[in-house]
DNA sequence: CTCATTGCAAATAATTTGCATGTAA
DNA sequence: TTACATGCAAATTATTTGCAATGAG
């Protein structure tokens, strides 16, 4: 693994403003899918989860290893792999690739169902709705009468930002 | 790298039937890009090229390879590497990762702007087009000041012969 | 002749896994 | 005390690269 690419982004943006209430149902479901399946509330899982919960949306494994170490020095990286696969297997976290090779993970939020805008020189992204896009979605898969379980759209561009340089 | 996955899929699918003159368009434009940089026309690049002309579309680098080892036997797989990142590099191939981890390539075709809709049981990939989705896409992006360079539009879900079982 | 190309093996890089040790319940 | 968890290192898997040998121009 390539420990040099390690970089806390959350230090680039301003800490996230979570929903409580949220949190507190994603604390519970998680809860519930541990009990379910006999697995164990250990330091790490905990210490891991609530950071998960307090740093930017699509975060990396790596980011978030790198901020969860700020706390406890000694978790492993297997260790934050292995939760975030639990988190995302009970459907507290969704997995996502993009273009750059690695794996993020974004909270998971049935209400907003959003696809991904990328800015391909500054790494921006932003969550777009388009309820439109998602209704000629469901007219193409019928049309090739295809059952759609799941989607990926993303679009990839500069910024406002990265258009000037 | 796993071995045991080669599996020739253009067996599975009829012989796929091409426009002789895009494809001597796609001749031609690897020729002079290979020319106006120095690269050398072997046999390797020849019988990869070709037989990457002949194939359905979307292939993967070992599917590639084991049609290409029918002809020639002794080709090494760095050479299709190579040789598929050259297409890709002058535009005659796009290079596109779905769900499976591996890179699959196919034919550049400028008008036939398409996306994809792949079944989750059996794998089918069905390209289709839909201009509505795309003038939404722009909107999307200006809504964000994006600049848009390109987009990736997947949808993932069960194929008519895979929803009976 | 010269430098691009090839085939092979070794290197990368992200992720996963085996296993001895640690620790919830 | 009995599995589950952890940390580490080693294994995996797709892809890339170094290098000596080959071959195109």
């Amino acid at each position: 693994m390539n420990r040099t690419r390690i970089e806390s982004q959350s230090t680039k943006t301003p800490p996230v403003l979570r929903d409580p209430k949220a949190l507190d149902h994603f604390r519970a479901l998680l809860a519930t899918y541990m009990s379910k399946r006999g697995l164990r509330s250990t330091d790490q899982r905990h210490v891991i989860v609530e950071t998960f919960f307090a740093v930017h949306n699509h975060v990396s494994i790596e980011e978030l290893l790198a901020e969860v170490r700020i706390k406890d020095s000694r978790v492993g990286y297997a260790t934050v792999y292995r939760t975030l696969k639990l988190l995302a297997e009970c459907g507290v976290a969704h997995e996502r690739h993009f273009g750059d090779g690695l794996a993020r993970y974004e909270l998971a939020d049935e209400s907003a169902h959003h696809d991904h805008l990328i800015c391909v020189d500054c790494g921006k992204i932003v969550e777009f709705e388009e309820p439109r896009i998602e209704a000629l979605q469901d007219e193409v898969a019928q049309r090739y009468g295809f059952l759609l379980k799941s989607h990926r759209h993303e679009m990839y561009g500069l910024c406002s930002d990265c258009q000037g340089k």
